[in-house]
DNA sequence: TAGATTGTTAATCGATTAACAATC
DNA sequence: TAGATTGTTAATCGATTAACAATC
């Protein structure tokens, strides 16, 4: 088993293969090959096999995997076989939004606390979860032993909540501000910028466009 | 100024650099070398200045870059000189947050409409934009001249909602599904996985933090 | 001119693809 | 056994970094 030096690109492919994997297994197929895979997820298979081969041996030379196994394998590797408790920084229309997003509990994580400034917010719910103030925000991570936080107030606010959070037991945090931030180093840190996928988009669709047509 | 083959991690940085310029700008600061835009930004200065020569020449040696210039010189490239006008499929958590984002506005994109399946949804409006039925959709995006679509629709709804969107003039989608979706090649589609980025973190919490620590 | 910083080339590093031996 | 498909190695491709000549 080799391990060190997996790209991220191997890991975010490993989530979407479990994805397909719970699809999959939903029809009720019991085997599948990286072939199959591939197709699924849109990736080669040569792909599939070199991700899965990072850690360990996962299939049957001349069957394939199966599904079951192998979506258990996925969940395990990507830490999902425990749940995570999360809190949200940030009641606006992007917190809330999070907060009532099922794609997360679907995956194991669960809002366990709200955090916001505006004062007719807090002591309200979302999703039967409660709105604290920002000055809470040490005692209820400590209470409800929360391990992740995932940012979503204006960019100019996005540092100063970061300093607060390092002062907890957070663990990792999940940036929505577009802003770039800084975290010591035993806090892993990932930005998620709404606007620049957008921009991608725009990009591809102005100036490669351009390029085809002729400037 | 050579083209062809710029790598897509190039248009995400510039995408980055040209807000921190914004910023940058707004402080009033005039003149800025690649060390200042890499350190703003947590990528090296090297980096900077290969990412630009993509496009051109924009600073003076010696000197450094003129942050305005600059600024506008991304703008363009990225296709933000022009407004985009957007319609976002799904009026539920996530379309209704998206709707509201101001960060899309900031950056030149404007919602022109949205549509859902739930009738009594339908013609309400979220932040001054009408809410659609499905059906009105090919009528609406040629009335306004929608060239990009927002999916937030559930999983299983997305592909549908995609066939219907290539009947109209839509040329770009930016997909919110946790799905692998098909989409014909004039189309540019764009995937955003909001739990694939939550997984990324948990990996690196539980798997590599394991390998730290022995196991 | 001397100092600074760009634009660009060459070297390095990393990720993907292709091919195939192992093996069910 | 014959056919299929994995796991893995080697070859290719692409992106990042380092170094430096060009030049303000």
């Amino acid at each position: 088993m080799k391990t060190l030096k997996i790209p991220e690109a191997t890991i975010i492919r490993l989530s979407v293969y479990s994805r397909y994997l719970a699809q999959v297994d939903r029809r009720g197929v019991v085997t599948i090959s990286s072939g199959e895979i591939a197709e699924g997820t849109g990736v080669s298979p040569a792909q599939v096999r070199k991700d899965l081969a990072y850690f360990g041996e996962f299939g049957t030379r001349g069957v394939g995997y199966n599904v079951k196994d192998l979506y258990w394998h996925l969940i395990k590797i990507l830490g999902l076989n425990t749940s995570w408790s999360v809190v949200i920084i940030g009641a606006g229309n992007l917190g809330t939004a999070l907060s009532m997003y099922g794609g997360f509990r679907e995956r194991g994580f669960k809002v366990v606390g709200i955090f916001d400034t505006a004062p007719h917010k807090i002591g309200g719910h979302l999703n039967g979860v409660e709105i604290y103030p920002m000055e809470r925000m040490q005692e209820i991570i400590a209470r409800e032993k929360a391990q992740i936080a995932i940012i979503a107030v204006p960019a100019e606010e996005a540092q100063g909540v970061v300093n607060e959070l390092v002062k907890t037991e957070i663990k990792g945090i999940l940036n929505f501000a577009p802003r770039v931030l800084t975290v010591p180093p035993h806090i892993e840190l990932r930005n998620v910028d709404l606007s620049v996928n957008l921009e991608i988009l725009t990009f591809n669709l102005a100036f490669r466009r351009s390029l085809k047509t002729g400037k």
